[in-house]
RNA sequence: GCGGGGAUGGCGAAAUGGUAGACGCGCCUGCCUUAGGAGCAGGUUCCUUCGGGAGUGGAGGUUCGAGUCCUCUUCCCCGCACCA
């Protein structure tokens, strides 16, 4: 390899930083301190290019803003418990311990070679008890305060990994760990109470730094909606000794659903509950044995629905259920008798697990309304304006009761339509209903009045609508209730049509086409044209409600809270968000610190006893039932003997991300023995200023640590009430072949060969350049960008060779300047591979240079360090001397040298581009003008006339239009 | 379906509303050497009658001027998804 010793420069670099003990940041001394933190790794074994992607790439920064001035502190340490771990115990008869820490081991010097500037001396590991005591000690403060609980639930459960899951690691109802799908149990396990922290979750997502998709993914995880619970009372027909049944708040049986859309209750014509839902399951208690008459069906569904796992529940999404024969509900609208269905459309965990079935405003509903022939009422008609004639505002609004008919003859297929002599419309046949008369016998009857045809058959009532426009004639504002029919026409059977409507109407048949071609004078016709030709479907938007009691004739969405109080339903709001699930059934994690006494009933273990040793004498074969803690001789043994006889251990661990919700407050001040963190550095270093992950812990790790900060800042144990500041999400690196990385593709690229051939630096610098490192896109690995990188770094080399201590020219220096502006802001913004393009621009400058002017190039070596800190490190002792190149700051760019400079001002003819001028930034208008003479053909064009516009932004562009 | 992001040369990508394609890869030509997995110099959006013309997924609009702002649309990626 040409150029540079890479291996010598490298190792000789690290030695020197570790010998200044260049990267121990004192926390207590700092005065601008400056928190820059990755999300630390699990120990795999192998350190891979995405590592580097991870670690190197935010060194960059860590390196920028101490050059900067800034104290920074840039820690790192080990998710070390965890799952695989423990499969390489099962695969190999390995110990889980042994095997992490030699992993941490090899990645420790993995780590070193990148030339990251980690501050070694804050290392952690979640593992080590020293670590875990506080986890258990935070853990219990949770639990004190009642954030931590026990309960029984219907849990996701990964049968290859024996072990429950939170939601957030369960991806398409498959474990995100293995893949396989998971099943749904019922069980008491460790829950920490994230819903209560839901609306801070969400409001305090506002004012933070972050792009707006991590933003945005939070929100939609958390799912916020607003609506209302609303009681449909029961009353048992199989068995009405039934009715005196009292729910456990002592109130009459009643159904409670959830529903955002209060204002369709009118419509509300049976009532869904989940399989999951209390009230199936006390169908079986002894007390109501008798409330359903097809209790064995019912038994049935629930079984197979119980068997089915998340992916076949989502997979099969045609709507199954069973009525529960023998209960009634009663619509708390209408005071009618709707029947109750078990369906697994319905969820289990969302809302009160019930819901009203409004078919004719909800898809769902609708859906399963078809398939099972329950009636579908409408009571939102959809509003619409007669944009031609729309409502004038201050004039009187009339309603009127009218029906639409479109009227089709299938032996043309044909539709009837009238084209109207004094106006330009094309219109159905519409007419408005008498006193007493039903719409069906007005519709007939203006079919005939208007057009003679007699023999009709009504193919479907489309609903109601209502149109609003501006009556001219009668001065008022209509509002009309539109009854619309779809007729089909039997024969050409016709009687007279009087003269006065020949008068005003000409009848016409015209094809679907013909009728899309025209403005057919219905502002509905969209709506009603679709339902005709694509068949009938829920309407779920909002519009004026109809055969809604006192309610009818208003705006649906204005009227829903009054309709909730009018029926004695509660306001409220509802998450999707779910409690977060933390007992695991597994070895290698953290013993939840919790005992449980002769009743059953868990305890906290004391402080005293932590931290809460992880046993080693234990089982890991699967076959063990549940954790293999329950293996464990000497667990069992200390707590008997510390407790007590008949008393019994918890026997799950916390899930691995409770570690990783708190473990940068640790990296403070990681040797404490009293206590989890130091409150006075926790203040001054707390919120971390940047935090650089994976666009993959947006709805898991992010939300968790900022659910556990909340909480403990709330207990007044951390001081804010945020924990991480800036936050990016970096891309991926794809293989070659431009596909995602895996070993069974065989595209992985072991980045270690490049190290070998090319050097730590030209590896960072590639990974730097390959895309914007502050935006999650995706990125193929190019066999021949390192190589480029190297080649760059061995001409910075043949340049060193030529500094002497010359004068720079004014030309190098504001080239220079412009250089320091643009690799200082491009940093900031982690836009590397602009930084990494503006230090080539400027390479060029010095190679056009027989004798390099030594300030200048240790200037620029300093823009390089951040990227290159081996190279820049080498260069800077070889021509300087003494001291780290990283001790140095950051240079100032000389703004002045730019004000005289000369600028090209690009000379456009209406926006099209003519020629070029060089003209000072400060230059007048007439000055540009007369210098734009120079060029022939703008010359020209000011040889006959005199432009009547002229757009001058100095230093950039004259623009000149000639009318 | 809903939410978010995106679409610019053969490829990765640059462009405060002001020269589109910086920088790099690849490719082409030449040089140096003779075999290095090199190095150096020049060229490289497309079309062209060599005057120019066209061009940032598509169609409109705002503007002196649009890759950038607005409306509609197609496609791709990510997240959520029977969430009532």
């Amino acid at each position: 390899m040409a150029g540079y010793d890479h291996k010598q420069v490298e190792a000789q670099a690290q030695e020197k930083w570790e010998s200044l003990r260049l990267y121990e940041a004192d926390l207590h001394a700092a005065k601008d301190p400056y928190y820059v933190l990755f999300e630390f790794p699990y120990p795999s074994g192998d350190l891979h290019i995405g590592h580097w992607y991870a670690f190197a790439l935010t060194d960059i920064f860590a390196r920028y803003k101490r050059l900067e001035g800034k104290d920074v502190l840039f820690p790192i340490g080990f998710d070390s418990f965890g799952l695989p771990a423990e499969n390489a115990a099962i695969k190999r008869g390995a110990d889980p311990k042994t095997w992490t820490y030699e992993n941490m081991e090899r990645m420790r010097a993995q780590i070193r070679s990148m030339g990251t500037a980690v501050d070694w001396s804050k290392e952690i590991a979640t593992s080590d008890p020293e670590f875990y005591k506080w986890t258990q000690w935070l853990f219990l403060k949770l639990y004190e305060h009642g954030l931590a609980e026990r309960k029984e639930a219907p849990v996701k459960w990964c049968p290859k990994d024996q072990t429950v899951l939170a939601n957030e690691q369960v991806i398409d109802g498959a474990c995100e760990r293995c893949g396989t799908e998971v099943e749904e149990r019922r069980l008491t396990q460790w829950f920490l109470r994230i819903t209560d922290y839901a609306e801070r979750l969400l409001a305090d997502l506002d004012p933070l730094p972050w792009r707006e998709e991590i933003k945005d993914a939070q929100r939609a995880w958390i799912g916020k909606s607003e609506g209302a619970k609303i009681t449909f009372p029961l009353s048992f027909k199989k068995d009405p000794t039934q009715n005196d049944w009292r729910d456990p708040d002592g109130k009459p049986a009643g159904i409670t659903v959830f529903t955002t859309r209060p204002d369709t209750v009118f419509g509300a014509t049976y009532v869904v509950l989940a399989p999951e839902h209390q009230w199936v399951r006390a169908i079986w208690d002894t007390e109501h044995d008798d409330v359903a008459f097809n209790k064995d069906e019912i038994a049935k569904y629930v079984e197979v629905t119980k068997r089915k796992t998340e992916r076949e529940r989502q997979e099969n999404k045609e709507k199954t259920g069973v009525r529960i024969d023998g209960i009634m509900a009663l619509n708390p609208a209408t005071g009618e008798e709707i029947p109750v269905y078990i369906a697994d459309y319905v969820l289990g965990s969302y809302g009160s697990g019930a819901v009203m079935a409004v078919p004719a405003h909800d898809e769902r509903d609708f859906e399963f309304a078809k398939l099972h022939g329950l009636p579908v009422r409408q009571v939102v008609a959809p509003r619409v304006t007669d944009n031609t004639n729309p409502p004038q505002e201050g004039k009187e609004e009339v309603g009127r009761d009218v029906t639409l008919s479109i009227v089709h003859n299938p032996a043309t297929n044909r539709y009837l339509t009238l084209d109207w002599k004094e106006q330009p419309w094309v219109t159905f046949i519409t007419g408005g209903m008498d006193e007493g008369e039903e719409a069906l016998a007005t519709a007939l009857r203006e079919i005939k009045e208007e057009t003679g045809y007699t023999d009709l058959e009504l193919v479907r009532y489309l609903g109601q609508t209502q149109s609003e426009f501006y009556a001219a004639h009668k001065g008022v504002n209509r509002v009309a209730r539109n009854r619309c029919f779809l007729f089909s026409l039997k024969s050409e059977a016709r009687t007279e049509v009087a003269a006065e409507e020949e008068a005003t109407h000409e009848v016409v048949w015209r094809t679907k086409e013909e009728i899309e071609a025209l403005h057919m004078q219905h502002a509905e016709f969209d709506y009603l044209w679709k339902r005709i030709h694509e068949g009938d479907s829920a309407f779920t938007e909002s519009g004026a409600l109809i055969d809604s009691g006192a309610f009818s004739g208003r705006d649906s969405e204005e009227a829903k809270w009054d309709i909730v109080e009018a029926i004695g339903g509660e306001r409220t709001t509802n998450y999707r968000l779910r409690d977060w699930l933390v007992s695991r059934q597994r070895y290698w994690g953290c013993p939840i610190p919790v005992v449980y006494d002769p009743d059953g009933k868990p305890h906290s273990v004391s402080p005293d006893h932590l931290p809460w040793m992880l046993p080693t004498d234990v089982d890991f074969s699967l076959s063990s039932d549940g954790s293999p803690l329950r293996t464990s001789k000497e667990l069992k043994e200390r707590v008997e003997r510390l407790y007590g006889e008949g008393w019994t251990p918890e026997y799950d661990t916390l899930d691995t991300f409770v570690d990783s919700s708190w473990y940068f407050y640790r990296y403070l001040d990681p040797k404490d023995e009293n206590d989890f963190s130091d409150a006075g550095l926790m203040r001054q270093w707390l919120p971390v200023d940047r935090y650089s992950g994976g666009s993959e812990h947006t709805t898991m790790h992010l939300l968790y640590s900022r659910f556990f900060h909340k909480a403990l800042y709330d207990l007044a144990l951390v001081p804010h009430d945020e924990p991480f500041n800036e936050r990016n999400n970096r891309g991926i690196i794809l293989g070659p072949d431009g596909q995602k990385m895996s070993k069974s593709k065989g595209n992985v690229v072991n980045p270690d060969e490049f190290v070998e051939r090319y050097g730590a630096d030209a590896v960072r610098l590639y990974l730097s350049f390959i895309g914007p490192y502050n935006e999650p896109g995706s990125y193929p690995w190019n066999l021949d960008g390192v190589h480029s990188m190297r080649r760059f770094l061995d001409r910075i080399v043949t340049v060193s060779e030529r500094v002497r201590d010359v004068e720079a020219t004014e030309e190098l220096r504001r080239s220079l300047a412009k250089t320091i502006e643009k690799v200082g802001s491009d940093l900031e913004r982690m836009k590397y591979n602009t930084a990494i393009s503006a230090l080539m621009v400027f390479l060029k400058d010095l190679e056009a240079l027989t004798e390099v002017p030594r300030p200048v190039f240790h200037q620029y070596l300093i823009l390089l360090a951040p990227l290159a800190p081996h190279l820049a490190e080498h260069l800077f002792g070889i021509t300087k001397g003494a001291g780290s190149i990283h001790m140095t700051s950051w240079p100032e760019a000389d703004l002045d040298l730019l004000k005289g400079e000369l600028k090209t001002v690009i000379v456009q003819v209406s926006g099209k581009r003519k020629g070029e001028i060089q003209l000072p930034e400060d230059a007048s208008e007439e000055d540009a003008i007369a210098a734009a003479h120079t060029i022939p053909a703008v010359a020209e064009l000011f040889a006959s006339s005199d432009p009547s516009r002229v757009v001058y932004v100095p230093g950039r562009i004259l623009n000149l239009v000639f009318s």
